[in-house]
DNA sequence: AAATATTTGTCCGTATGTATT
DNA sequence: TAATACATACGGACAAATATT
């Protein structure tokens, strides 16, 4: 009787084998197990390594293949995709474009949405106004060479800013959205980052697999004389982006 | 014929469902969906929210209360255990203990393990030294109240710093052991913050549920002359811990 | 140039876990 | 509790593309 491999997945945590191991090979890409642009090995090596079937890592392997990490070659082999990791500075003068000049070629941002709501604690204590003051609520999306960066929901007071998401879709900029509005220079006043799943928002918005990670980041914008103008909760897909405090 | 509830869970995600609304829940705390201290919905309520049956409700429940998130009473309902996150700062002179002094009553750090070992390309170029320099690395572990907050690996340049890792150890403090090696202040020279799903050591360290995750800071300690004399890796429990980017 | 080995891709069937009714 | 449907995981066999000898 064949004594079978010892298994080291759990099998009652409810993640299925096949997520499990495609965590494991993602977290050795990044450890950089596989070496430059480097290749997996065959798939029955990696069965046996994890202690399942082949076809359970070819589960992961699709997963990855699927999320752009890896490629597969018929005959050949099945290769890490490597993509550097942009760097998305946070310093008192935060650009998204400006900060990601030398990494991509291609940078843009959209606007997906603009709402008038009332201010709920959390945002009016933010923006220096009081609860239940009126508020636009504008979500936004931004890309880079193609592939998406973030997502994020920001408020302004209405009262200030109205017609900022407009102003925002067509300048396709912030930075000029502002200027509209008679603000020429502006600064980052606070940022707190924090990470989570993504939920099914996130998960469309920055075309996510399930079970993704994302970088939040709650921001606060200050004109030059250091009064509150945008209160911000920026997604970042976590497998394409870091964040770089300059201090 | 009853038409049934547009379900928000996807089955082909290899994430049980009892899992994702775990998950879901999970958020809806972080976000303050139940108030201070809050009681949940009735599971049938949450049933019908989440387009699943009692049953699968349940199995998230349970799982919750095993983390030690939920707390179910037989006959009044299921509660938040009340915990907040703590606010890590990270600044120019960013110390463990100060920064936690006002959220957290019992601050410590443990040394886990001091090896010699040859810097690699990341490591040397860090510390401003040549690829192969013997350095120091440094596991160590640090907890508030009780919990586990971050473990971290730390080098340094091992001609300088002999005998850190028991510095360390014997003081409790990298502060105290800094002045053993004749520094007397440094700071933050740089700090890149990304996160990933937590990898077995993570686990055990922090104690946390498989697929949890763990923001990592990369950071750079230099002494006041800016020769750089820490390169550190640093994980926090993501769902324990936010870090304030001061500015 | 040809034969062989290696590696990924696809098909079958079966058993078990998960979720609903 | 039981019946049902689906997703997951295993095992084997073979085809297709590529690499090696």
């Amino acid at each position: 009787m064949a004594v079978k491999a010892a298994t080291t997945m759990d099998r009652r945590t409810g993640v299925a084998l096949w997520r499990q191991i495609a965590d494991r090979i993602r977290q050795g890409i990044a450890a950089g197990e596989f070496g430059e642009g480097g290749r997996l090995p065959p798939e029955t090596a990696l069965a046996e390594r994890f202690g399942v079937n082949r076809h359970t890592v070819r589960g992961a392997i699709a997963a990855l293949v699927q999320e752009g990490v890896l490629r597969a070659e018929q005959g050949r082999g099945t290769f890490v995709e490597r993509r550097k990791r942009l760097s998305y500075p946070i310093a008192r003068r935060t650009r998204f474009s400006e900060g990601l000049r030398d990494q991509a070629q291609d940078r843009r941002g959209h606007l997906l949405g603009e709402t008038r709501e009332d201010a709920d604690t959390r945002v009016a204590e933010a923006l220096g106004l009081q609860p239940g003051a009126p508020v636009l609520r504008v979500e936004t999306m931004s890309e880079a060479d193609g592939r998406p960066v973030s997502c994020a929901t920001s408020w302004f007071d209405a009262a200030r800013f109205a017609g900022m998401g407009e102003a925002i879709a067509e300048t396709g900029s912030v930075t000029l959205a502002y200027r509209r509005h008679g603000v020429e220079d502006y600064f980052r006043q606070s940022t707190t980052v924090s990470a989570r799943h993504a939920d099914v928002g996130d998960l469309a918005a920055l075309k996510l697999a399930p079970g993704a990670i994302v970088l939040v980041a709650l921001a606060v914008n200050v004109d030059v004389e250091g009064r509150p103008i945008q209160f911000s909760e920026t997604r970042f897909a976590a497998d394409r982006v870091e964040l770089a405090v300059a201090e």
